[in-house]
DNA sequence: CGACTTTCTGCAACCTGTTGCAATAAGTTT
DNA sequence: AAACTTATTGCAACAGGTTGCAGAAAGTCG
């Protein structure tokens, strides 16, 4: 769990609310949401409040802990960055989502920073549009 | 104002509403916010509600009629399609915004419709990063 | 024009996420 | 260990956006 020690290098403390953050976001092994972060907060520490996981991933997010990613679904999901990068194509017709590996975005990654110097970050990308199976049933929509 | 007879054609109804926030996003020469929309329908139509902006809105988004973007601060803008496509670079960190033209992207949606049959929509993105100024100061954060 | 059908609107309630503030807990110093 | 400083938390209020529903307005047909 290197997030811990992250926190703890740069100078932020490592509070068991954290703790219990960064294990949630381990143990999932798909994409997890603040509220199913909250869940497993709650269950052990009743006391605790919804805000505090979102002031921890938003620190997380700032640190490149973890990123965030919008599948268009009303709420966001989180993701461990050391868990490796990929990124989605997602429909906006029928909400499936097509996964895509790493290098694809690359090339694109580098002309930024070259033409442009702007460190783009492209580890978790949802990029919209619409599938080839939606794009032949069009109709009024 | 090409917008509204897009709607008629495709069977919807062409409301005062309707009408009055497709007047706000073509004499909006920027992006233009669902709030600031409202307030110039609300002068015209005291009786009418935001709600009714947002499902406008929605409609015109399917209908690939105006762009949403995101940049990042807090709440969404919106553009009509028809007066171009260009992308922005969100700096993380200041907030700047620098401008990318058009064709840009075009290498990236050519391989997604190849490799994935996917027809990306990537007419008005926005790419958060970091811009190469905030990339020196970077301290604790 | 009047009855009918269907879309659209306004309203209120709700959801996800953010923020200001006072109280608390971490880490530090002595 | 006690005192101190500063980061962090819980709470409540807020902001942007969405949704269910009943009533109102559009368009349609006789």
């Amino acid at each position: 769990m290197s997030c811990d020690k992250v926190l703890r290098e740069k100078g932020y403390r490592l509070t068991p609310q954290r703790m219990l953050v960064s294990e949630a976001l381990h143990n999932a092994n798909n994409h997890i949401s603040a509220e199913e972060i909250f869940e497993q907060l709650h269950a052990r520490y009743p006391y605790s409040n919804i805000s505090t996981v979102y002031r921890t991933l938003e620190l997380m997010k700032r640190l490149n802990l973890v990123t965030e990613t919008d599948f268009g679904e009303g709420r966001v999901r989180y993701h461990v960055a050391e868990k490796g990068h990929h990124h989605h194509l997602v429909c906006r017709t029928c909400g499936k989502t097509i996964d895509l590996n790493e290098p694809m975005l690359n090339p694109l990654k580098g002309t930024l920073l070259r033409d442009y110097d702007f460190e783009a970050d492209l580890r978790h990308l949802a990029i919209p549009g619409e599938c080839g199976d939606c794009r032949k049933k069009r109709g009024r929509y």
